[in-house]
DNA sequence: CTAGGGTTAG
């Protein structure tokens, strides 16, 4: 008797146990649970395992802890499945705690444990835990496992630390390293805005004929670094390999292409790669509102938005912070306050700091400053969202000259301790465009005794396919092309004065090689970085060719104002990425119709 | 039986 009940088990067992592999809702995996129980083979740690991990599978890690609390006996696979379920379950911290608990039990953690709590890390973005786990796995021995270590580099770069990823894939053996880790790394240098490092590995693995296919996690990630850095001539090259490894139907990746494009200052091509995708979804459709947005187009932004809503494609928080920043550039004040106090009733999202501060940012644009004011307060944001949006109306004050509300503005930014640079320099320019240079300076004198340093403005165009990267009023190294581009600058401002320009734009300092770049000592700098890169471009891009120059901040309306003279000088179109958006100069104006 | 990577915004 007892010893055919247990043949029967014997042969139901590995049915029930593909039964659960292929298990995805957690009505199936409950009888299935049930028809084991009956049998009483369940307490055997490996089906009670394959059943954890099959709760965990169909998102029900509830279910999976009541098994694992009545276990009798637990081992390394058991408290990974869990742990993986936790992390995949969104309870990340639960998940690393586990690696304490198994050290209580006696248990001793593997690989797939610590790629497991590694991962866990990641999705909390904290380093600190991830050092733990990383010194833990050290000790253990498994910190130089491919998976192990890739899932570290992983962690790092989320986590904001860019030179510890570095440092886990520099220690990996070279066998080790496979695709999935050089993918790691590279998104690691893409996701830390340092784009042009990412490209530099994903050079570095092409030239050393690694024999390794990129697969489409690498393309996508490369393609996200070029648009970062708007690096045309590699994105497109990437593009060339999409074709050649047949991903050209993956939408992560044409959705990668979309946002490629758009950022390198191609909104043709954008637009053409997002036509051809069968059934966006909508992150694509996300993708090309917000590139039509930064192109200006707002009426466009607004049609493919409604296109969207009548495939039945359901917008998300990011696709109406895209709409609200299409009416923002376009000046589609009305229509945009309506859609953020509908949101909410038509769509089912509730307004969040962004959308506030981007309806704030759209007032103030505008110079509505008052309903600008009225809706920062009613917003009642707080926290570093808050210094955005104060930031944000700071400059708006700025722009149209009412020093009095700039000052309000300015006041509760002075409350925040972190990240102020940007609003105290905007602060201080407010101070100077309305003449008080000696508030400018205070403000100035004041960051210099807290110590807080502004990231320098930059700007960098790409002559083919090599980076040029510029700084305000510096030019470096001393070559003959540098003193080729400063006379340049000398001519094109000379010719600018004939037609009313007041602004400089020659007289940059040519650096020698071995001259560091001085701190900036006051509130004015030198000729603006856009300038040189415009300079550089003049100079050797082949006339009949767009020269396109990426900035890391806003430009500004004296730069704004000589490339709409230059272009008409030199008959050439311009296209300049700012931080914001996009300016397409030609025959004499821009794109944006001043309004931006 | 348990493990690692990619897309939209800021």
């Amino acid at each position: 008797m007892a010893a055919s009940s247990t043949a029967v088990a014997a042969t139901l067992m590995p049915l029930l146990i593909r039964l659960l592999r292929g298990a995805s809702d957690l009505a199936s995996v409950s009888s299935t649970h049930a028809k084991l129980l009956k049998l009483g083979t369940v307490s055997t740690v490996a089906s009670s395992n394959h059943l954890l991990a099959a709760y965990c599978r169909c998102g029900s890690v509830a279910h999976a802890r009541n098994l694992f609390d009545g276990m009798p006996e637990r081992n390394v696979v058991s408290w990974t499945a869990l742990m993986s379920g936790y992390a995949g379950g969104g309870r990340p911290r639960a998940a690393v705690a586990l690696l304490r608990g198994m050290a209580r039990g006696g248990v001793a953690p593997n690989a797939f444990t610590f790629s497991t709590a590694a991962s866990a890390c990641a999705r909390l973005a904290d380093a600190c835990l991830g050092r733990q786990v990383h010194a833990r796995a050290e000790v253990a021995g498994y910190a130089r496992d491919s998976v192990v270590a890739t899932a570290l580099v992983d962690m790092y770069g989320k986590a904001g630390r860019v030179g510890d990823a570095r440092e886990v894939f520099d220690g990996m053996p070279a066998a080790a390293r496979n695709t999935v880790s050089w993918a790691s790394m590279m998104s690691a240098y893409a996701q830390n805005a340092l784009g042009h490092d990412a490209i530099l590995l994903f050079a570095e693995l092409w030239n050393n004929g690694e024999d390794m296919a990129p697969n489409h996690f690498m393309l996508s990630s490369v393609m996200n670094a070029c648009a970062g850095v708007g690096r045309l001539g590699i994105g497109r090259c990437v593009h060339g390999m999409v074709f050649r490894h047949g991903h050209e139907e993956n939408e992560v990746i044409a959705v990668a292409l979309v946002d490629m494009y758009s950022k390198c200052g191609c909104y043709d091509y954008s637009k053409k790669v997002f036509d051809r995708i069968k059934q966006p979804s909508v992150i694509p459709y996300t993708s090309i509102i917000v590139a039509t947005a930064k192109y200006g187009l707002g009426k466009r932004a607004l049609a493919l938005f409604s296109d969207m809503v009548d495939q039945g494609v359901q917008p998300n928080s990011v696709t109406l912070l895209g709409v609200l920043h299409a009416c923002s550039h376009s000046g589609l004040v009305d229509t945009g306050l309506q859609l953020l106090h509908s949101m909410r009733s038509k769509y089912g999202i509730n307004p969040c700091a962004s959308h506030y501060t981007c309806a704030v940012d759209m007032l103030g644009r505008a110079g509505r400053l008052e309903e600008a004011f009225k809706l920062a307060n009613e917003a009642q944001i707080d926290g570093d969202d808050a210094l955005m949006l104060w930031s944000s109306l700071l400059s708006s004050c700025r722009k149209h000259k009412r020093l009095e509300l700039a000052t309000m503005a300015g006041e509760k930014v002075s409350e925040f301790t972190q990240d102020v640079a940007g609003a105290l320099v905007a602060m201080s320019n407010t101070y100077a465009s309305a003449g008080q240079s000696e508030d400018a300076a205070a403000v100035w004198s004041n960051m210099r005794r807290r110590g807080i340093r502004k990231d320098p403005g930059c700007s960098w165009i790409e002559i083919k396919d090599i980076p040029y990267v510029f700084y305000a009023g510096v030019v470096s190294p001393a070559s003959e092309k540098a003193r080729e581009l400063m006379l340049l600058l000398d001519e094109m401002e000379g010719k600018m004065r004939e037609k009313g320009y007041k602004g400089r734009i020659g007289g940059a300092r040519v650096l020698d090689a071995d001259e560091e770049e001085e701190e900036g000592e006051g509130v004015m700098v030198g000729v603006h970085s856009e300038l040189l890169a415009l300079g550089l471009g003049l100079l050797v891009i082949p006339k009949g060719m767009a020269i396109r120059v990426m900035k890391n901040l806003r430009m500004c309306s004296d730069c704004h104002e000589a490339f709409k003279l230059i272009s008409g000088i030199v008959e050439r179109e311009f296209v300049v990425r700012d931080l914001n958006r996009f300016h397409h100069f030609r025959m004499g104006s821009c794109s944006c119709n001043d309004y931006w």
